[in-house]
DNA sequence: CGGGAGGTTGAACGTTTGTATAGCATCTTG
DNA sequence: CAAGATGCTATACAAACGTTCAACCTCCCG
């Protein structure tokens, strides 16, 4: 692991725990064991290491996107209910345990930055482009409007990533751990099957 | 409108848009029409300022719950479709079109502090109470995991707001708004109707 | 009318920030 | 082995920050 690598992880996380304003490049440099001069030398300036960590974390959600794409069959051989785990649960298994990238993402998708809309872009498209497979398989009934379901389902999927901790807190349960996801899944499996409302009213 | 107020809701808008950090004290002043020293006069530093600001966020949203659990009929009385469209159309509804709250709320919730941990508490109570009433009244089917039911269904509404921008972008449409709410609130009305998903599988 | 309390300002202070610069060490290459 | 590039550090600096302070203005109460 060269020096650069190390700034970039330590920004990284960093950034994802307190915010990049908060951050300060002596912190980062102290983290990273190298001195503020470097993370300079590496990155022209903090913004400049800013965007080096945009691009990285944004090409690690590419490459969970790919993966989803190049094999779709691993998520269409899985049942409806393990499927409503969803993109969040599928982060989570696609990252190391204890990473800082999904903090790191929702600092990301709510800053207002251009990468943190290219990324949801991409979520988006490949969110909707997943469920018309589904919905052409038969695992799905079809939407009378494809793009606010597809929407809809991918904000649901994240909202448990963006709102895990409070999630935590009001459970008493991590939704995204091994025994919180389970619960969360049945749940959100008969939500997304049989709904939630009755059809009198 | 006494200046103290002035600079509250200055801040409020700024802290919204910007960040916390991202604000100077200064900017604050300038933007309320009064000096930096005055800002410090009144909440005694940028922190004070702050908290003055959470606890006002906080108050509105008590507000808000505080009407509808005095008035429930005002929602039982609506059918499940427009109650779908859930405590983000409610919020919007309820404060002055252009508000910052939002915005602010939606830091408030990802920041980590003792304020968003306590406002995200409080409206889930709310809204497990909420459910609690819709399913003893018939309107919604009895769920297995009830907290995790009432969890899953406000995560939905909050993450409207939160990714309001991503969702515009995306959709071409403010889901929030009025062309977008209608379109958004029949496909989640139909989804939490009828399911998403079929039951062959 | 007099005087004190509170609202308000502008200048100043000390600290911290991001960054520039000069120099040292280490390694590669001809 | 010479020499230049590269990784890296320590120091320095200007700018901007939050905060303090002394002074001024404007009321209100006796």
């Amino acid at each position: 692991m060269t020096a650069r690598t190390h700034i970039r992880d330590a920004a990284l996380a960093l950034f994802a725990e307190r915010g990049f304003d908060a951050v300060t490049v002596r912190q980062i440099a102290a983290a990273a064991g190298v001195s503020a001069g470097l993370v300079v030398h590496h990155f022209g300036s903090k913004q400049g290491l800013r965007e080096v960590v945009d691009e990285y974390v944004s090409s690690i959600v590419d490459e969970l996107l790919a993966a989803l794409e190049a094999d779709p069959a691993a998520a269409l051989a899985a049942d409806g209910a393990q499927l409503s785990g969803g993109l969040g649960e599928l982060l989570i298994g696609f990252l190391p345990a204890g990473s800082a990238v999904p903090a790191y993402l929702r600092r990301l998708l709510l800053s207002g930055d251009t990468a943190g809309r290219t990324v949801f872009r991409r979520w988006y498209d490949a969110s909707a482009a997943m469920l018309a497979r589904l919905t052409e398989a038969g695992f799905m009934r079809a939407s009378a409007d494809p793009p606010v379901r597809a929407a809809f389902m991918l904000i649901n999927d994240l909202a448990v990533v963006l709102l895990r901790d409070h999630l935590t807190d009001v459970l008493g349960v991590d939704p995204l751990g091994p025994d919180g996801l389970r619960r969360w899944s049945v749940e959100v499996a008969a939500a997304y099957t049989r709904g939630v409302f009755t059809t009198e009213a």
